[in-house]
DNA sequence: CAGAACGTCAGT
DNA sequence: ACTGACGTTCTG
């Protein structure tokens, strides 16, 4: 993935090259590429996904190009491949469900509503001549679909995040574990993101996380190093890849240097120009990582569908900072590159410093169960202690170069967020915090749990006052479990603080109610309105003795019904009628949910240990 | 009866 | 897991 690609086009807008010396095109034949036995030996590890999880990263860090065949315990998720727009044949064969779309239409379905949500054009690659286009979704649609292609167009920097799209990926489970987007940018920033587009002005956070590719046979991208030096994951869903690969090491990074700045890409293939350079093949269902820094280049054998996307993280610290600055030397505009690089470094000694020493710089908003006030407050104490953890040795000697990286850059060039109450006393607590891990052992760093991470709470929120209705959890088979129909549905209370609000207007279900324009189909409750206590219907009547809650008299709004209901078997019962049933046994009352307890019964045949939690 | 919204389900 | 859609139940 490249933000936005740019490859030579960059150079060339800053430079003012002449049109005709871009239609030169290349001076090398890639057919010699892809032959080459010279490209032949590996520097690819190849193992299998179970294998590539946090531990694996602990233990062996991110250092060399990793290709997972089988996508099977990476923990990714990708539409299925009938998805393409070319899988005719699941179209005529799915006739039994009546009335359904066709696969064929759903890929173009899902990125036309890129295009349409985002209302931006599409950045595509016009691989001859190298130079960007926009272009609609639409009319890239039509190419896509054209048998006849004049032309070789590559969509390669489509990142859709906040897109319809988004749901149906989901990167891999290492990538999320140390992602710095997903654990160090704070997520109510996030959370503000609303943009689909990739508009500096409009970013909440580095959007880089979920890029789909779209290249037709034959598209072709230069050697480059992934913005901010990003490591990247790259799943194929269809087709073929071939990439040449590239080593960071110091040498090789001197000569892309000089390669990108003289101009000269597209006479000289720059993998002739290192001492090793490796070539695969990715074929369809590969998942492939690159890590920091890795120069490559990228041709598609055949039309490919890719999913993938770009992540900075704590296990190369140093190559990143590298590239950084090897970014800064060839120049590249602010627009093609890692979005908030260096607030992001910020962030990171934020969290190692909160989840290690349990002390935050951050000036976080405050979620309180209090309600009502969500107020700003000061940096918190974070009270997470334990027995020491260990660091590795990536770790520690990463936050060591944050540190004198941050402290190289001119002041104006620092980037402290605002968050950041106090920059002076978080590099002062990182220090303290490198000094405490001085001995670290690397074994016992490898623990495969993630160090730095959020809170999981931020959606449990919402007290789960109504613990999952139905479902048992209980295997046993005779016990006369009451089927969930059996339950008795419950209705607000219209006296509890959430009942008296007024609907909120801007919640998913209000936006859905026909009052606020919506069409009215989710049927919900505002979200600010759910209510903390909701009661049994007033019609309820005990299963036993038929009579209601009230003493038989009309219901009394002011008067709660003295009516019990079963959490485990649903029934509806006065405790005084239960007792007569079983007066050696009570009751167990459940003090989260208005008349609800565990009856008698359940309780004598132990069936409460079934209970599970959730 | 209309209006509200609960709990569940299917699709992603 | 998350979300939207739906059938149905509850209230006045
Ligand atoms: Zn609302
Ligand atoms: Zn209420
Ligand atoms: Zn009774
Ligand atoms: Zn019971």
């Amino acid at each position: 993935m490249v933000r936005e690609r740019r490859e030579r086009k960059q150079y060339t807008d800053d430079w003012n090259v002449p049109e005709e010396e871009l239609e030169g095109k290349r001076n090398f034949h890639l057919e010699d590429k892809l032959s080459d036995e010279k490209y032949s030996h590996q520097l690819v590890k190849h193992i299998s996904g179970h294998e590539f999880g946090l531990a694996y990263m602990q233990q062996n860090g991110f250092k060399e190009p990793i290709l997972v065949k089988e996508k099977a315990g990476l923990g990714l998720k990708v539409p299925d491949a009938s998805f393409t727009i070319d899988d005719v044949r699941a179209s005529e064969v799915n006739n039994d469900k009546s009335g359904m779309i066709p696969q064929k239409e759903l890929f173009s379905h899902l990125c036309l509503d890129i295009g349409r949500r985002s209302r931006r054009n599409l950045d595509v690659m016009d691989v001859l001549t190298q130079k960007n286009m926009e272009m609609s979704m639409k009319e890239f649609q039509l190419y896509w679909e054209n048998p006849n292609k004049d032309k070789l167009l590559n969509v390669i920097s489509l990142e859709f995040s906040h897109t319809r799209l988004e749901h149906y990926v989901e990167a891999p489970l290492v990538v999320r574990q140390i992602d710095w987007v997903d654990n160090v940018w704070p997520q109510h920033l996030k959370e503000l993101q609303t943009e689909s587009t990739n508009v500096l002005e409009d970013m909440m956070y580095p959007k880089v996380q979920k890029y789909v590719l779209m290249s037709v046979k034959g598209c072709y991208t230069d050697f480059h190093i992934d913005f901010g030096g990003t490591s990247v994951w790259y799943h194929v869903l269809k087709g073929r890849k071939v990439f040449w690969l590239i080593p960071p090491t110091s040498r090789n990074l001197e000569l892309y240097e000089q390669w990108v700045l003289s101009g000269k890409q597209g006479d000289i293939f720059f993998g002739d120009t290192v001492e090793k350079c490796s070539r695969v093949v990715l074929e369809a269902g590969n998942t492939f990582f690159i890590p920091t820094g890795w120069i490559h280049a990228v041709y598609t054998p055949e039309d490919s569908l890719v999913f993938g996307g770009n992540f900075l993280h704590s296990f190369s610290i140093q190559k990143q900072l590298q590239i950084a600055q090897v970014e800064d030397t060839t120049h590249v505009p602010q627009k093609f590159r890692y979005p908030f690089f260096t607030e992001m470094l910020w962030y990171v000694l934020d969290r190692y410093v909160a989840c290690l020493l349990g002390r935050s710089h951050l000036a976080l908003p405050k979620e309180k169960e209090k309600d009502e006030n969500d107020v700003k407050t000061e940096p918190q104490e974070t009270l997470v202690k334990k027995e020491h953890q260990h660091l590795t040795q990536m770790e520690l000697h990463g936050l060591k170069s944050i540190v004198i990286y941050l402290h190289s850059l001119a002041r104006t060039k620092k980037c402290v967020p605002e968050l950041v109450t106090d920059p002076v006393a978080l590099i002062k607590d990182m220090k303290e915090l490198v000094e405490q891990h001085k001995d670290d052992q690397p074994d016992l760093a490898v623990t495969g749990k993630p160090i730095i991470s959020w809170p999981r709470e931020s959606k449990v929120k919402r007290k789960p006052i109504l613990r999952k209705y139905g479902m048992n959890g209980s295997k046993s088979r005779e016990v006369k479990k009451a089927s969930r129909s059996d339950r008795r549905r419950r209705v607000r209370c219209k006296r509890c603080i959430a009942c008296t609000r007024n609907d909120c207007g801007k919640c998913i279900f209000c936006r859905d109610m026909v009052k606020f324009g919506g069409p009215g189909r989710m049927k919900q409750s505002c979200l600010e309105r759910q209510c903390r206590q909701p009661q049994l219907p007033v019609t309820s009547v005990c299963s036993k003795c038929e009579v209601n809650g009230y003493q038989g008299l009309a219901p009394d709004p002011e008067m709660p019904s003295d009516l019990m209901e079963c959490s485990i078997c649903y029934k509806i019962l006065h405790p005084k009628c239960a007792k007569v049933e079983m007066p050696d046994v009570d009751g167990i009352t459940n003090e989260d949910l208005p008349n609800s307890w565990e009856c008698p019964h359940c309780v004598k045949e132990g069936l409460h240990i079934n209970a599970k939690p959730l």
